[in-house]
DNA sequence: AGCTAAGATGTTATATTATAACATAACACT
DNA sequence: AGTGTTATGTTATAATATAACATCTTAGCT
């Protein structure tokens, strides 16, 4: 099981996070003729320094602060559509939210463990998981395409910290 | 694995589908000292007679024909968080919309299989697929609560009839 | 450098989904 | 009938998302 749990559930240099990210993204871009503007650098970073999934009037705020002039939703919601399509962000459909990809590169299961407490998020992929899914499908005759898998539930933090109960 | 799949994508006698729905909806609000108001039976009966889940606006617009008077939107929100509570009908995150349960009294792990092409939804229960899940989330130290899992593709019908090209 | 086409952003308005807050009505129990 | 609870009506508005069109920037060409 391929998982960025560890990364976003415990201390760590997050600026290196951030930046591996950034380059990423760079790179993903040079392949693909796309160009990486400041706006959407932007709404990247903002999303990767948010472990927690962030809802496109909440980019709006962070981005208008950043940028120092007021941002209208169409800009937002073109910088998401545009890291989605290049597979760098994720839209968490429970929660109308958005949130960074750790593995931009990989075709992958989008599974999201989601803290009902703290309200972090991490991916997971998870072979076996896809496997099983494709198996399902495979026996009801429907031709799989895509999917939204979200777990809400506490996360190691949190699980340690109250067992389950709010503080 | 149990499924609907079968129910949803054949024809089949609907009629007695939706009063055997309605029947374990009355025997629930029973044991549960709930009331089942026209409304709410209006609404449940909307969902039911649909395979595609409907939207809060589409149920507006239907209830309101049904009931022969304007219905507002925090009616029918309320019917449909009743309806929730109850287990009777789930909500589809991706899709902002609303379907008839076709397992209510069971705990199930709410695995939606929807069609991109005619926009139907099936449910399916599959226990290998909980524990896996539920495999995953303690690997992780994640305590599950809850989960939204919709897979989308094309159902058996729209398969057979144009192996995933769009007619 | 200047031109042009494509791509990106700005701007205004509006669609869609969902809820808050308070008033009224129906029901269930005494 | 009286009373507390539950349900619905009503008005307004919040939150999320997109359409349509204008303007600006960039990359590539001459």
């Amino acid at each position: 099981m391929l998982t960025n749990s560890r990364l976003v559930h415990q201390p760590h240099d997050h600026g290196r996070c951030i930046e591996a990210a950034l380059n990423r993204a760079l790179a993903l871009c040079a392949e693909r003729n796309a160009r990486m503007t400041p706006t959407r650098e932007s709404v990247l970073r903002l999303l990767w320094q948010s472990h927690q999934p962030l809802g496109a009037y909440q980019l709006q705020d962070q981005l208008a602060t950043l940028l120092g002039k007021p941002i209208a939703p169409p800009t937002v919601y073109r910088a998401i559509e545009f890291l989605m399509a290049l597979g760098l962000i994720h839209r968490i459909a429970s929660l109308n939210a958005y949130l960074g990809c750790p593995f931009p590169n990989s075709e992958h299961s989008n599974l999201f463990m989601i803290c009902t407490h703290c309200g972090s998020a991490a991916e997971v992929t998870h072979s076996p998981l896809n496997d099983l899914l494709q198996k399902a499908s495979d026996k009801a005759n429907f031709t799989l395409q895509s999917q939204t898998l979200e777990l809400f539930g506490l996360c190691p933090l949190c699980s340690d910290t109250h067992n389950g109960v709010q503080p």
